[in-house]
RNA sequence: GGGCCUAUAGCUCAGUUGGUCAGAGCGCACGCCUGAUAAGCGUGAGGUCGAUAGUUCAAAUCUAUCUAGGCCCA
C-alpha cells in the first residue's frame, strides 16, 4: 500500500464535473471583461481579411432553436477564420420594420382602447423593436457567440435608413421603378397588401358554383350540333364575389371541349370533365353532341352572366384539369394567373373592390357590399337569372393574412415595382448565380428557378413602420422626380433626422430648392407607402459592408436557412445585381431546419417546441454548439431528449480524455522537460502521427464548413486512439517510472502535444471548455491570454515515418484480437484484470518479422503481464484462431508468479524489494533511479 | 398541386467512379477494474441500407413509382 506514494499518479484542480451551467456565464463575464473580442479584432489588425455578412433576425420575440442553430454555425466559422489567421469579424444585424411589429404594438394599442397616429406608431415599434434587440443580443451572447455586440446594424438606424433610400433612388434613377396596377395578396381586414411570405394556407369552407357564360358571338361551328342560341361555357369558381370583375373565360389550347345537351341546355366543358361532371351536376340525361379543340374557342364571345358586359374567350397553358368545367373564369384584377394571360390579351386589371373589400360604387347588384357578403348575393342572383348550374359548398386550403389570420382576396391595386427586367437585371442576376458558390450545391438551381420565373418585385406596404417610398410625383403630369440632387438632399436629412422625417413634413421640406419638374411645374406630392422589408434587408451588403472599414464588399460568405432562397439570398442579390451588376457574396451556404426526433417540425400546436434556452439552462450551451456540431446541418437537423442526453455523454469523454492530460502534466515543464520527436519512444511518435492525421482531417473538415466530420473525428479520436488504447497503455509509464526519466519525460510530451493541439482545434465549437482547459496548461507553457487568441498551428518537427504508422496500425489490430483471445478466459472467471493474463501468440511470418525488435514491449501493449511467441500452439488448450489476421493464433492461461505490489504486474523470481514486500525488479530499478 | 431536398442499426454519422459476408462511435447487455473513480477497460447482441418495380452477371450505391418528412411556392 505505501508504494502508491512511489507513484506519479495524475494531480489536477481541473474538475471532472463540467458544471456548465453555472461556469458559463462565468466565462462570459470573464471575457467580456477582459475585452476579448476587441483583443482578437486587434490581433487580426492587417491580416487577409475573411468578410462574413450575418443575415439580420427579425427583431420580434425570444430566439429559438433556428436562430442558435444559424448563429452557431456563423460564430464556429468566424472563430475558425480567426484561429486559421484571418482578419474575421462578425458584425451582427436585425430587421426591426416591418408588419408583425407593427401589427403587435397596434394590437396593444387596441387593447388600451387608445387611438394613435401614424408617427406615434412608429415611435411605439422603435421602441418594441429596441427592446427584442436587447433581449436577443444577451440571448445570442449567452450562446458563446463572438460578436460585435456593442456596435450591431439596425435597419431602423438613420444611417441604415439613409442608405435605404440611396439605394432606393439608384433604381429609381436607373428607370426601374414604376407605379402599377397588379393583384396582389390583400388584407382587407388590415388594408394592406401582404407579401407572398406574409400568407398563410389554411382550410376555409367556399362556395362552389358552376356558371354560365351564354355564347353571344363569334360563333362559327366549332362543335358539331351545337345550337350557338341556347349554349354557354361553363366556368367554375370558389369566389362568387369576384365574378363583376369577369373580362374572360379561359380554356386550354390543347384540351378537347365537348358540347352537352342536357334537360335543354347546352353547355362548353372540358371532355375529360365530362364524366365528373355528370355526377355532379347529376345530370340524367344527356347527349354530347361534338368536340373540338380549346384552340378553336379562341375569339369566341360570351356574354357576362349578369352584368351587361361581354367576356371573350382566350387560351391559356393554366388551364388543367383537376377540378372545375376546363373553362377559367378569369378576372384580371383579381388573380395573378388571370393578370398574367390577361396582359397578352390587353386585358385591364379591373378592380371593383376598395381598400376594405367593399364593392365601389356603381357596380351593380353588389355596391356597397362586403366580398364574402356579396357571394350569396351573386349567387341568388345567377339562380334568378338561370345562370347558376349547380352549386356546393367545397373545403380547400386558402390564403390567409399571417397576423390576422383572415381570408385575403386578391385585388389589382396601385403599388410600386422594381421592374425586373429592365436593363437585363434577371439576365445579369441570373448570371450572378452562376459565378456564386452555393453550398450545397442544389442551392443554385434553387435560386436560380426563383430568379428566372419572378414577377417584378412590388416593393409597396400601406403601413406606417417602415422606411417611405420616397418618391416624388409632379402633381402636374404624375411623373416621378427622380434628379440626384433629390435623392442626395433626402439621404442627407434622413441620415441626419432618420426616416420619420419624411413622414413628419411637408413636400417643401423634404426637397431642395427650386425643384422643378421636367413639365415645368413646381408642386410636388410625396408617397405614402412604405418600402418591403425585403428591400431593407437586402440592402445590407450596402449599409455594412461598404461603410464599415472592418469590412469590404463583397462578402465572402452568406449563412442562413434555405428559406432564405427566396428571402434575403434573393432580395440581396437582386439589390446588388441592380446597383452593382454582381452579387454580394462569393459563397452562400444553407442549412436546414431544426425538427424534432421524429424529423417533424416544431410547432406549438404540435407541443414539440424545444427552446434554446431550456436546453441552455438544463444541460448547458456548450452541449448545444456540441449539437450544432455533431449534426449534418445541410439537411433537416433533428433534437431530442436522448440526443442531448447522447452529447451530455459524449461531452462528459471529450472532457475526462482532457482530464488525463492535464493530470498527468501536472509536474511537466515544457520547457525543460521535453524530449525531441526523434528521441521519443515509438509508441508516443505513434500517437502524434496519428494526431497530425486527425488535426489534417479536422482542418479541412472546417475549410467545407462540415462541422459533424470534426466532431465524429474528435470524438473517436479521444475515445478510440486516446482513452482506450493510448492513454491507457501510457499509464504504466506515467504512473511507475521515475519522474524525470526519458519513458515518462517522452510520454509527457506526447500528451502536452496532444493537449495543445486539440485544445485549439475544438476551441472554435466548444469555445467554453477549450478555454477552461487552456487555463489548466502546465506552467511554463507558452500561451496567448485565450485560446481564443491562439491560432491552429502545424506539428512541425515530425519528419513522416511510414514504416513506424504501418507497423504500429498493425499492433493496433493485433491488441484488438488478444483483448478477444482474453475475453472467454475472464468469462471463465480464470482471471479478472488483464495483468492477471499470460498471452501465448503464434504469429504469422509477417508479425514475426515486423515485431522482432519489442516482443518485450508487447505485454506493455496489451497490458498482461506476459506475453511468449511461441513457434506452435500444438497441445495448447482453448486457442483463438484470429478470423481478421490470418495465422494468428492466441491462447491465454492465469498468469503465475507473484503480483508487484507498486505495477501491479505478475513477475517470475523473487521479489526485489529490501522488507517482504512484493516487488519486481523493474519498479526496484525505478525506485532507485528515482532515489538517485 | 408544382419546384428543390432528405430517408443506412435505438442515437449521431461513414459508405470513393455500382463488385469480398454493410462500417464507426455512442447507447444497450454481460463482464473486468477500483492508482483517470459520479472515472477507466474488454466482449457481445443490434440493420431484408424507407417501400415496390426495373436496369445489370452484380445495387445501400443507377432509373421509375410510391410512402414519410422538410423548405419554398400555388
Amino acid at each position: 500500500m505505501e508504494y502508491k506514494e512511489t507513484l506519479n499518479l495524475p494531480q489536477t484542480d481541473f474538475p471532472m464535473k463540467a458544471n456548465l451551467v453555472q461556469r458559463e456565464p462565468k466565462w462570459l463575464k470573464q471575457w467580456e471583461e477582459n475585452k476579448l473580442y476587441e483583443k482578437i479584432r486587434e490581433q487580426a489588425r492587417g491580416k487577409p481579411k475573411y468578410v462574413f455578412h450575418d443575415g439580420p433576425p427579425y427583431a420580434n420575440g425570444h430566439i429559438h432553436m433556428g436562430h442558435a442553430l444559424n448563429k452557431l454555425l456563423k460564430d464556429f466559422i468566424v472563430k475558425i477564420m480567426s484561429m486559421k489567421g484571418f482578419d474575421a469579424t462578425f458584425i451582427p444585424g436585425w430587421d426591426c420594420h416591418g408588419l408583425p411589429i407593427e401589427h403587435q404594438v397596434v394590437k396593444e394599442q387596441r387593447k388600451k382602447k387608445q387611438a394613435v397616429d401614424k408617427n406615434q406608431i412608429r415611435k411605439l415599434c422603435r421602441e418594441y423593436a429596441a427592446g427584442f434587440v436587447e433581449i436577443q443580443k444577451e440571448e445570442f451572447k449567452r450562446l458563446g457567440v463572438f460578436a460585435d455586440w456593442e456596435e450591431p446594424y439596425l435597419t431602423m438606424n438613420t444611417s441604415y435608413q439613409a442608405t435605404i433610400v440611396r439605394e432606393l433612388g439608384k433604381f429609381a434613377q436607373a428607370g426601374m421603378v414604376y407605379k402599377g396596377s397588379k393583384p396582389v395578396h390583400w388584407c382587407t381586414s388590415c388594408m394592406t397588401a401582404l407579401a407572398e411570405a406574409e400568407v398563410e394556407y389554411a382550410d376555409h369552407q367556399s362556395a362552389s358554383i358552376y356558371v354560365k357564360f351564354p355564347i353571344k358571338s363569334g360563333w362559327n361551328g366549332q362543335i358539331d350540333g351545337l345550337d350557338p342560341e341556347k349554349a354557354s361555357m361553363v366556368i367554375w369558381t370558389t369566389t362568387p364575389w369576384t365574378l363583376p370583375a369577369n373580362l374572360a373565360v379561359c380554356v386550354h389550347p390543347e384540351f378537347r371541349y365537348v358540347g352537352v345537351k342536357a334537360d335543354g341546355h347546352e353547355y362548353i366543358i372540358a371532355e375529360d370533365r365530362l364524366s365528373a361532371l355528370v355526377l355532379e351536376w347529376d345530370l340524367k340525361d344527356y347527349e354530347v353532341l361534338g368536340s373540338c379543340s380549346g384552340k378553336d374557342l379562341e375569339g369566341l364571345v360570351c356574354r357576362h352572366p349578369f352584368i351587361d358586359r361581354e367576356s371573350q374567350t382566350i387560351v391559356g397553358d393554366h388551364v388543367t384539369l383537376e377540378q372545375g368545367t376546363g373553362c377559367v373564369h378569369t378576372a384580371p384584377g383579381h388573380g395573378q394567373e388571370d393578370y398574367a394571360v390577361g396582359l397578352k390579351y390587353g386585358l385591364e386589371a379591373y378592380n371593383p373592390v376598395d381598400n376594405a373589400g367593399i364593392f365601389k360604387a356603381g357596380v351593380e347588384f353588389v355596391e356597397g357590399m362586403f366580398v364574402s357578403k356579396a357571394n350569396p348575393v351573386i349567387i341568388e342572383k345567377l339562380e334568378e337569372l338561370g345562370q347558376l348550374v349547380a352549386q356546393a359548398k367545397i373545403n380547400h386550403s386558402y390564403p390567409h393574412c399571417w397576423r390576422c389570420h383572415q381570408p385575403i382576396i386578391f385585388r389589382a391595386t396601385p403599388q410600386w415595382f422594381i421592374a425586373v427586367d429592365h436593363d437585363d437585371l434577371r439576365k445579369k442576376a441570373l448570371q450572378a448565380i452562376d459565378s456564386t458558390q452555393w453550398v450545397p450545391h442544389w442551392g443554385r438551381d434553387r435560386i436560380y428557378s426563383m430568379i428566372e420565373n419572378r414577377p417584378d418585385w412590388c416593393i409597396s406596404r400601406q403601413r406606417a413602420w417602415g422606411v417611405p417610398i420616397a418618391i416624388f410625383s409632379c402633381k402636374e403630369c404624375e411623373e416621378i422626380l427622380v434628379s440626384a440632387e433629390v435623392f442626395d438632399h433626402l439621404v442627407s436629412l434622413i441620415e441626419e433626422h432618420g426616416a420619420d422625417y419624411w413622414f413628419e413634413n411637408d413636400v417643401r421640406d423634404l426637397l431642395p430648392e427650386g425643384v422643378q419638374c421636367a413639365c415645368g411645374s413646381r408642386e410636388f406630392t410625396k408617397e405614402n407607402d412604405i418600402l418591403d422589408v425585403w428591400f431593407d434587408s437586402g440592402v445590407s451588403h450596402a449599409a455594412v459592408l461598404e461603410s464599415n472599414a472592418k469590412v469590404q464588399w463583397p462578402a465572402d460568405l452568406y449563412l442562413e436557412g434555405s428559406d432564405q432562397h427566396r428571402g434575403w439570398f434573393h432580395s440581396s442579390l437582386l439589390e446588388s445585381v441592380g446597383t452593382r451588376g454582381q452579387a454580394p457574396y462569393k459563397t452562400v451556404l444553407t442549412h436546414g431546419y431544426v425538427v424534432d426526433g421524429k424529423g417533424k417540425k416544431m410547432s406549438k400546436s404540435a407541443g414539440n417546441v424545444i427552446a434554446p434556452q431550456k436546453i441552455i439552462d438544463q444541460y448547458g450551451a456548450e452541449i448545444l454548439r456540441l449539437w450544432v456540431a455533431s449534426e449534418n446541418y445541410r439537411e433537416d437537423i433533428r433534437i431530442s431528449h436522448e440526443i442531448l442526453k447522447r452529447l451530455t455523454e459524449a461531452y462528459r469523454k471529450i472532457r475526462n480524455t482532457f482530464r488525463y492530460l492535464v493530470g498527468n502534466l501536472n509536474d511537466f515543464d515544457p520547457k525543460s522537460h521535453r524530449v525531441p520527436f526523434e528521441d521519443m519512444l515509438e509508441i508516443d511518435r505513434y500517437i502524434l502521427f496519428r494526431l497530425r492525421d486527425l488535426q489534417d482531417r479536422v482542418l479541412k473538415a472546417y475549410e467545407n464548413f462540415e462541422f459533424h466530420t470534426f466532431f465524429h473525428a474528435f470524438y473517436n479520436f479521444c475515445v478510440v486512439d486516446l482513452s482506450s488504447f493510448y492513454l491507457d497503455i501510457l499509464k504504466d509509464r506515467l504512473y511507475t517510472y521515475p519522474k524525470n526519466s526519458r519513458g515518462r519525460r517522452s510520454g509527457q510530451t506526447a500528451l502536452y502535444q496532444l493537449l495543445t493541439t486539440m485544445t485549439r482545434l475544438m476551441a472554435p465549437i466548444l469555445s467554453f471548455t477549450a478555454e477552461e482547459i487552456w487555463n489548466y496548461f502546465p506552467e511554463g507553457s507558452e500561451k496567448e491570454d485565450s485560446v481564443h487568441l491562439s491560432h491552429f498551428a502545424p506539428l512541425d518537427g515530425m519528419p513522416s515515418d511510414p514504416a513506424l504508422v504501418e507497423k504500429w496500425d498493425r499492433i493496433v489490430e493485433l491488441r484488438a484480437e488478444v483483448s478477444k483471445a482474453i475475453e472467454p478466459v475472464r468469462a471463465s472467471k480464470t482471471i479478472g484484470h488483464s495483468l492477471d493474463a499470460w498471452v501465448s501468440l503464434e504469429l504469422p511470418q509477417s508479425l514475426k518479422d515486423l515485431l522482432k525488435d519489442d516482443l518485450d514491449e508487447l505485454r506493455f501493449i496489451f497490458i498482461v503481464s506476459k506475453v511468449s511467441v511461441v513457434e506452435s500452439m500444438n497441445g495448447a488448450e482453448n486457442v483463438y484462431c484470429s478470423e481478421t489476421l490470418e495465422g494468428l493464433k492466441v491462447s491465454v492461461r492465469a498468469m503465475e508468479g507473484l503480483k508487484c505490489e507498486r505495477c501491479w504486474n505478475f513477475f517470475e523470481g523473487d521479489t526485489s524489494s529490501e522488507d517482504d514486500s512484493l516487488l519486481c525488479s523493474r519498479c526496484a530499478g525505478h525506485l532507485q533511479e528515482a532515489k538517485a
